[in-house]
DNA sequence: CAATGTGAAACAGTTCACAGCA
DNA sequence: TGCTGTGAACTGTTTCACATTG
């Protein structure tokens, strides 16, 4: 059978449920009880009807006239996108990037501490960066295990990524994002995911020129 | 009138159009001549019509029977994406992720060089972090002026996005990679593209759950 | 009666199937 | 003959319009 217990949730809808979740945090934080679909839409930067028909894929959780429990909704949002539980992240590699992303403090409020950092290089082995020790790279899959890290994130040179990759999915690992250049070939069961910088400038630099044709 | 010279590209293409750039320049350095567009869908890791429908768009470049020649295609794809002349950068935060974004070579190899790096701290200011000196936050308009910066990259905490946001747009900039989480507004005529970590982890962890719910 | 929930319409993007050309 | 170019079908997503209800 397929998955049925949440009824089919739309990539598209996946991709905006953690704008939503954020918004929600900070208006929690700010002791708001309720919030309407127009409220919610403008925190994430989308339109209302857009998140109205989001949340009613997760069930029908608001209340006519009034709008949605704040309380409530993070904790369906949350159950949705299985972060009820806080999941380990695995970094591959503590050049620049991995240092920044181990820093970055947003990952462990978020629900994704970073408990395992590798690196290749001796110079890097052994360094403590933001409280965690760099492992040898040939330790991948010990620090994966002792931790259950569930997540890895790619954070080497385009000439090491594919085979970093093989050995996160060797280790157990099924959920990737990948920040290296490039192509990386992984199993059918894997997740991988790509934040290309290179690309993103290269669709900047689209509607720049679009924008000065248009002048 | 609207844009009509390349002939109205579809988002979805010009965010393929980077990937086969890349692909077509290992494939140049590779002194390869021609590439049909199976092969091109291989490196860039999408299939065979979709490489040619996109192609299609900017015009009849392939050779039925033979591919498309590599050097041609490359320089067509450069002025669609309007990446024929080397476009400066300027980065806003030069904390961990400013830095390691300011590093990596990447950048200028695809015709991005980070040409000016600006921070608000004191202990930041005058630092010299790849052969870019830290300017003040308060130069960015001058940085931005001098070196002819066109696109901006926010690598602050969000809560200083909004922000920075506005002082780029201030300083010319119409074109912006967020790194920072959270909503940013901007006017109509800025394009805005970001890169949220949370988010991506938090779909990661949606499909890492579905997997272990059809185990 | 204000705001949700949802069919229906419109739009965007992908896949299919094959005609057309070097 | 092999590979491109493209109409047509299909799938996914957004927008619209409005009935529904706490």
């Amino acid at each position: 059978m397929d998955e049925a217990l949440t009824p089919l949730v739309p990539e598209a809808t996946v991709a905006r449920l953690p704008i939503y979740l954020r918004g929600l945090v900070d208006l929690a934080n700010d002791e708001v009880g309720t919030v309407s679909s127009e409220q919610l839409a403008a925190t994430a930067g989308v339109n209302a009807e857009n998140v109205r028909k989001d949340l009613s894929i997760l069930g029908s959780y608001g209340k006519r006239g009034v709008g949605y429990e704040v309380d409530f909704l993070i904790e369906q949002i949350k159950r949705v996108l299985g972060a009820g539980v806080p999941i380990p992240v695995v970094i591959v590699g503590a050049g620049n990037l991995g240092r920044a992303l181990t820093h970055y403090g947003g990952f462990a409020a978020g629900g994704f501490p970073v408990k395992g950092l590798v690196d290749s290089s001796p110079e890097a082995i052994g360094q403590e960066i933001a409280g965690i020790t760099v492992e040898p790279f040939e330790k991948l899959s010990d620090v994966v295990k002792k931790n259950n890290c569930a997540l890895g994130i790619i954070a080497t040179p385009a000439s090491a990524a594919q085979m970093v990759a093989d050995q996160l999915v060797a280790a157990g690992i099924y959920s990737i994002l990948n920040f290296a250049p490039g192509l990386v070939a992984v199993p059918e069961a894997v997740t991988l995911r790509k934040v290309d910088l290179a690309t993103e400038l290269h669709i900047l630099a689209f509607h720049e020129q679009q924008r000065e044709r248009n002048e």
